[in-house]
DNA sequence: GGTGCTCCTGCACGTATGTTCATTGACAGT
DNA sequence: ACTGTCAATGAACATACGTGCAGGAGCACC
């Protein structure tokens, strides 16, 4: 008996197209489609797994536009930013929270960026759960583009910003772009003449046009810190400076005051992260929050504008909404 | 304990749309849904069900553009139109294959068809099972209309021809404009006549103006007779005249011949479908064709560039191929 | 307040699906 | 040719899922 079978190098994904075809447009059961494939269950629901892990198979939940919910309706009434409630039971831990808005935005992610588009991310804990599930999407001359470097005393951060990074780029099959700057630097006048760098303006002048830019929210003093104050990027002095100056919470290690101002922040003169006037020209800009510590910063990030889509938890959600008028 | 469940008109929705959430975008078990919205396994699942069949659940297989089938890839090549090749077994009898293709295509129209749009769409048994399985999707402003008339010697068609036609404004909430008229005129004049009538003239533009058209093949001298030849809507001598005429294919009940031409085919002057001029001004026209006894008709069809969108199972284009360069 | 009706629920069952595991065949290095 | 590595397979098992069924809540009609 001569085998007929090459084993073509996308062969497995042809048959996971056909598995598909057969699984979700004419509901066979796994078992039929073991049959006409001439292979056992067991393979078929492993091309199925495949089909849907590779972006093959891309399932989409579309609310009947008469029917948000309550919540996304209020929030888009009261702030003027889409919201997408993510269902949290209000008994999760933090980091389930976390996780599961994390995963929810991973998914829904695909149906903001494309070919042809620029994504830029910023990194934190938010961003690395976000990354850790990103699902496959496959997209032609597209980039991931760092929003703020990821250096501090003790590490350049590449490793870090990369992994985060390169896990979006991958999903994507986009080119990534990274940004080898410490977080804040010590002088002002460093990052000025760094910035006139052509290495940098080039990657400054690929912010500036990028289609999508997604980041999560920091928020300095409250009890659950952030990635960034943890990690040892500031010191005793940067802190009390920002508490003087009345920071509530920080995009991309810029950082901002509860009405949205930033004027006379001087750590900002020395972040990495890009102005806020560069991320208001961007068309699309996904804020993701999870746990209700981060609300003061949430409502200054409103306040600045810099939200177009929000992502949240119920819990938050409520919490936002329940809060004085704004 | 006093009950809080006004269980309010779209309350069901709103559960299935988390419930959605929760099981697509977060990978929960039903289990742990159940628990979460506080109710039984069963529930959840009927639930999910629900969510599926009313279109809230929306998933969609996308060809990594750079791996379409070999049949659609050689199918584009030939013929310039796009071809979607529904996995059947060789083995599968005549109406499996076409309930299987019109599963098929009933799964994938929701991703042609839009709000603000119109859909034109024949009848007959092809349209009559795509009918049975097309999805719900939700629309505003649009608009189902009739391609041809369905009446014949026996009866107006109205019921018939509605059935179908009202399974589709349903699935997409469009409404539905009939076209009570004969298939075939016995007077050219008749029909003339009527044409200028405002009632059937304002049809016509909506015709003009339809964005998809949805219909399927007849093939009056194929071993399977299709609807229009077995309904008693052509007598002896109107096959003989088609027969001369050297038709091998009607779209819509007008004809054409092999080579695409429709010039002095006298039965088109008394046929309520749309003159092929109007239909190549569509801008895409969804042809479905399932069992290979309907390949001379489909040769005609695509010579007649009456097709920019081709649904075929896996036989038939395999045999499109096998048949001499056209 | 009954009666019949429909719709919804949760249970229990059988089936469909995911996953572990031992086996196999292909391949590269020695 | 031997051997270790690796990916892929199907059998067997464990789990998750769909659905028939009986019971109960709501409601219209007498």
């Amino acid at each position: 008996m001569s085998h007929a079978d090459d084993a073509s190098p996308s062969d497995r994904t042809r048959d996971a197209l056909t598995a598909a075809h057969l699984y979700y447009m004419q509901d066979l059961t796994m078992d039929a489609i073991a049959h006409e494939l001439h292979t056992s269950r067991s393979s078929v629901s492993r091309l199925l797994s495949h089909a849907r892990a590779s972006g093959l198979v891309d399932i989409q939940i579309r609310s009947p536009l008469d029917a948000p919910s309550r919540l996304e309706k209020e929030i888009l009434d009261r702030f003027h930013v889409t919201a997408h409630v993510v269902p949290v039971p209000d008994n999760a831990s933090d980091v389930d929270r976390l996780e599961r808005v994390a995963l929810s935005v991973a998914r829904i992610l695909g149906q903001y960026f494309d070919s042809n588009m620029t994504l830029g991310v910023a990194w934190g804990s938010t961003m690395n759960a976000i990354s850790r599930h990103v699902t496959l999407k496959a997209t032609h001359n597209s980039q991931i583009v760092q929003l703020n470097g990821a250096g501090n005393m003790r590490t350049t951060g590449l490793a870090y910003a990369s992994e985060i990074l390169g896990r979006f780029g991958t999903a994507f099959g986009a080119h990534v772009q990274q940004f080898p700057v410490p977080a804040f630097f010590d002088d002002p006048a460093t990052k000025q003449a760094l910035w006139r760098e052509r290495s940098v303006s080039r990657l400054l002048e690929i912010q500036g046009r990028m289609n999508v830019a997604l980041f999560g929210l920091g928020s300095p003093f409250s009890e659950v810190t952030s990635h960034v104050y943890a990690g040892g990027y500031l010191d005793e002095a940067d802190y009390a400076s920002l508490s003087d100056a009345g920071v509530v919470g920080d995009v991309a290690t810029v950082f901002f005051r509860a009405d949205g101002s930033t004027d006379g922040i001087a750590l900002n003169e020395r972040s990495s992260g890009p102005e806020f006037a560069v991320l208001r020209r961007t068309p699309r800009r996904i804020c993701v929050v999870s746990g209700s510590s981060k609300l003061p910063s949430l409502h200054g990030a409103l306040r600045a504008d810099l939200i177009t889509d929000l992502f949240l938890d119920e819990g938050t959600a409520r919490a936002l909404l329940e809060s004085p008028l704004s």
